[in-house]
DNA sequence: AGGATGAAGTTGCCATTGTCAACATCAGAT
DNA sequence: ATCTGATGTTGACAATGGCAACTTCATCCT
């Protein structure tokens, strides 16, 4: 069934695949609004069903909204990859990662908020599980590249270093996260490009974060 | 005036400080249901107004929520010059200021959400201007402390260090931008305490800034 | 076959919400 | 004393999220 019946064909009562159009179209509204606020109703009017269909697929707005951020979340992990791919060496991966993730964020601002800016943080139960998993991917991309090379090659996998891994992934992720969302709001100006201007950051964070740690050199200032 | 007109003496039609009411009425709903969905009719409701009442002080529900999200920046300015003031070195007043800031975050991650979280960025103009004003107070604030001290004392204010403080800037407040909402969101476990956490990653990532820039210690790693 | 079953879509309805317009109340300047 | 403008109030409206009851239709079980 390849379907041929957008606008032809008095549509069969039974739209065949309409999950995925709706969440396609709120990313299709989310692209061209760039705001938040709209309605379950007018995706139904866009999928050309009753503003009542929508509910034998999604339980809630909220979780409407969980499956389009979740879908964020794919693509995102996916151009995360594709990125990664591209080079050999652990630590351009995690660059190449990294940067993907801020262009991502930056290109696509309101869905970016959808997927982190807890929207979906409920009254009580947190974020929804579907969510949940795909952010999690996203970490575990980054603790992989991580740990395959970063804060020094060929590290014994002790406790102590796995600590030290978490804290890196924690300082990569923190730093990217609150970068493009200073860029996404406009909090700093669009002057700079914003890859180069983080490959600073990172480097600079990174090669930090290498230090043995006693050699602090300006010992005059206590943490 | 201590009021104590709350049940009785059916108040006298004028309520005579509704603005400032309203605004913190909608303080305490954020802190109490950590959900930024609420209604205007509910804080009318709240404050014994009817519901038209908070229009006359707000021309809009985005308006409310600005003065809302100035009010927050308001208090963690003032929470970020109370927590600098204890400490006499440059660095640790920047640590310490950072760490106010977090704090604030998670501790009120709704208000937060708020404020940084774009539910203002309306279809077009951007944030608005009380909110705009505020967030580059608290920018100033950090830049200032930063300049005082901050990468190597004593340093020439060259357009070529300005730049470089520029980065510093930019690279705490991502830090602290992104730490935050990550803890708040729940997506890096509570496990640690955010404030030494927070002061390893910071205390690394100044230090890798600070390095001169040739010393890079990993050859291989081409960023 | 042929009717039962249940998933997917529809229409109608309801309470709530943001916002507008018209009216009421009151404090202070003229 | 009145006029006036700021502040509150009541009443209305369209839109929204969500529920319930009905319809359509494909699929499975004798």
């Amino acid at each position: 069934m390849a379907m041929s019946h957008l606008e032809l064909a008095e549509r069969p009562y039974h739209h065949g695949d309409l999950r995925r159009t709706i969440v396609t179209a709120a990313l299709d509204i989310l692209r061209e609004t760039q705001s938040l606020e709209f309605s379950l109703r007018e995706l139904a009017r866009r999928a050309g069903v009753s503003h009542n269909a929508p509910y034998k697929h999604f339980a809630d707005k909220r979780d409407l909204l969980a499956a389009v951020s979740a879908a964020g979340f794919e693509t995102l992990v996916k151009r995360m990859g594709i990125e990664a791919a591209k080079s050999a060496h652990p630590r351009a991966q995690l660059f190449a990662m990294l940067r993907a993730y801020i262009r991502y964020g930056v290109d696509n601002p309101a869905l970016y908020k959808l997927m982190f800016g807890g929207y979906l943080t409920g009254p009580e139960d947190g974020r929804p599980a579907v969510e949940r998993a795909a952010a999690e991917t996203a970490r575990m991309l980054l603790a992989q590249v991580i740990r395959d090379g970063a804060l020094g090659q060929a590290i014994p996998d002790t406790p102590r270093n796995e600590r030290k891994i978490a804290g890196a992934l924690l300082a990569c992720w923190s730093l990217a996260h609150g970068l493009t969302q200073l860029i996404a709001d406009g909090l700093v100006g669009p002057g700079k490009k914003s890859d180069e201007l983080f490959d600073t950051l990172l480097k600079g964070m990174l090669d930090g974060l290498a230090v043995k740690c006693p050699a602090l050199p300006l010992g005059t200032w206590v943490g």
